[in-house]
DNA sequence: GATATGTACTTGCGCCGACAAGTTCTTTCC
DNA sequence: GGAAAGAACTTGTCGGCGCAAGTACATATC
């Protein structure tokens, strides 16, 4: 007999729903209007910045149209911008901003407390060995 | 240093879109159209039919609204009837249509097939423990 | 060098999510 | 029994996703 609240695939979205949830909320309450959607665009620009659109779709699995979007309400709210690729006229480069760049650590520490909060209780070793399970699901459906 | 993808949140954030993107390709692919989404939804009528919005709401920890429109598009579509509550007028009773009914082994057989994608190659003894972590991650974050 | 193929991006569509605000009906409480 | 509080649901707004189709540009091919 199958039962939803049993199976994976629920377990699994309401586990990131309500983490995607907590990361929005906590920006929204420490005043950063920033959705995590966005932010995780932001990260990738703080590990390497000036990344074309496709390489942002691609790090993040998600299609170009929704990257498109993406940014473009990222630029509209300041977050980054968009400058064109110095040849190549199909290619638009994606910046940080100054001001994306300067709440870097602010973005960053609210991450990381969202992730404190899920994984209290939770024995190290354990966790780990869930975080490799994750990857194995991931690699399983990629 | 923070790294996106070993990050606990992005994880689950990828292995879920994976997984419900996988559920609604196979849907699709089976001439069935309906979505993830939906599926919680029947998923859940057929452990009890002719349940409340409200309570559909809460057991699948999503708001008023988003059940609100769910139903509203699964009406439309056929898969679900709304009747009213004989004595209170203020509540919608949410049943399965005859169709929805007739579906529910071939709609289970597909969820439990995504279940067999995602978790091939995995221990079944860590694959119980990694969903006992994500059971305590829900309770932190409820 | 013109045509075909491919690449980067955008737009249109339908669906879904969270929050805020509003409507209708029911219950409570004085 | 009338006003206040609460419950169930709907509508509006904005952000986002996935797919399909379209545009503009670059590269390959002959």
């Amino acid at each position: 007999m199958y039962k939803l609240d049993e199976s994976l695939g629920y377990k699994l979205f309401q586990g990131s729903r309500l983490m995607t949830n907590r990361l929005n909320q906590y920006f929204r309450l420490k005043g950063y209007p920033i959705t995590h959607e966005q932010w995780q665009v932001l990260s990738r620009l703080f590990d390497r910045d000036g990344q074309t659109q496709q390489s942002l779709a691609s790090l993040n699995e998600r299609d170009e149209p929704s990257v498109s979007r993406l940014v473009a309400n990222m630029e509209r709210s300041g977050l980054i911008e968009r400058r064109p690729h110095p040849t190549d006229k199909r290619i638009n480069l994606v910046f940080l901003s100054e001001q994306s760049k300067r709440l870097q650590d602010e973005y960053t520490a609210i991450a990381e407390q969202t992730i404190q909060d899920a994984s209290s209780g939770i024995d190290p070793d354990v966790f780990a060995e869930c975080l490799r399970t994750l990857d194995q699901i991931r690699r399983n459906l990629s």
